[in-house]
DNA sequence: CTATATTTTTAGGCTAGACTAAATTAATTT
DNA sequence: AAATTAATTTAGTCTAGCCTAAAAATATAG
């Protein structure tokens, strides 16, 4: 049975991992998480000793296959739990997050089965990031950013890169939500600015915001 | 903000205070956390620094204003939790309550409520027990038992006392189920066993087992 | 009303998970 | 390639929450 801080650790070696193939640093894992470095130092060595990452003081850290399929449990669940608030008690998709780590915790399989079938088998959570299935596996998409498409190309808004609060409220202000679809007028050669259509309005954005902005062309 | 061990401590006096106003001893509190009783003195110094019992010293404790709606608070959202297993996720009642022993820690106003709302305000959770309101008020039943009725009385089984999941299992098997009527046919003297008649069949069943169902005289 | 038994508290120890400060290893610069 | 900088680990400390054993207070019995 592994605690919530080390699953917390996992989960942030999984998502440090994506494209870092060659071990994830101690410092990085200690920011994502608010801790410091010796704190994440000590967790190592106890998660390895439990075969759920490999680890080589000075040389990074790895998840084991165990230690992966551990993490994307965990991780199932928090997207599971972000589908019900969303769907079924009002929730706005900037609100689910802090709910969703404390109940990404809760042990029980049948639960998590369960709440999948109630929510009818979702394959995405409320920002767009894919939920993996009960094996562990997660079917990611090729991840195009709005700032990739050209001048009038159209991408249908399938997800975002940085999930917070605050840019998930710029968003809801601006009535850009998931499934909109979003076309590139102009781009501003001054600031990289992007001038976007939407079905109702025409608004323009900075490039940093539409690079938080996953698409898939149309 | 409290730990799941306040939290825990809270509820276990509030369900000790029932029917003892001259204050829960530190054994009684320690067997029913499984813990001992040092580990109790020491949290009953805690709680009584941030206002939620009143302790003496030797002299048992007691829960305040503000400890007693905190206790409630845990439990109503124990209790709407199992609502929720049982009513959307398929749970049988002697499967939820060491789910909701997880569920009732998360902390979240509007989840509580909306989930709440999301069950159309249920005022029972799947053993009978009463849920608490928001405000932290519980509306108490008189609680009357199988074995309290006399013969020839119909009772309707609205809770059980003991929840343990073995008792609940028992009643299934024999389709005792919550809601049901129950007449008293007879009155065995030799072991004060009662023969009752449901919808469908007959069945005999100790005293002990018809002193843990709670019914409600038709 | 003393003596014994029971209950509760104190004293001191342990583990998990965090931290700071210091030491060590690795990486980078010149 | 040595020196400096950066990253990581070790050493030692702290708190929460638990424990056992011993001491103290209360309750019970003769």
């Amino acid at each position: 049975m592994l605690s919530y801080s080390e699953e917390n650790h996992l989960k942030a070696i999984f998502h440090l991992s994506v494209n870092n193939e060659s071990g994830v640093n101690t410092n990085s894992i200690a920011s994502k998480m608010n801790s410091k470095a010796p704190s994440v130092t000590e967790m190592l060595k106890k998660l390895s000793e439990k075969d759920l990452v490999v680890y080589k003081k000075y040389q990074g850290v790895l998840l084991t296959d165990f230690g992966r399929k551990t993490a994307l449990s965990v991780i199932r669940k928090h997207r599971l739990w972000e589908v019900f608030l969303v769907e079924k008690l009002n929730f706005k998709w900037d609100e689910v997050h802090d709910i969703a780590e404390q109940l990404e915790h809760i042990k029980s399989e049948k639960l998590t089965n369960e709440l999948d079938k109630f929510l009818d088998y979702p394959t995405k959570d409320p920002h767009g990031d894919p939920i993996p299935n009960p094996a562990g596996f997660i079917k990611y998409t090729a991840k195009l950013v709005l700032s990739d498409l050209l001048i009038g190309e159209t991408g249908k808004f399938v997800g975002v890169k940085d999930s917070s609060s605050t840019f998930l409220k710029y968003l809801d202000k601006r009535e850009i939500s998931l499934g909109s679809n979003i076309k590139v007028i102009h781009k501003e050669e001054f600031d990289e600015s992007i001038h976007i259509g939407l079905a109702e309005t025409n608004l323009s954005i900075s490039v940093k915001s539409a690079a938080n902005i996953y698409v898939t062309k149309l």
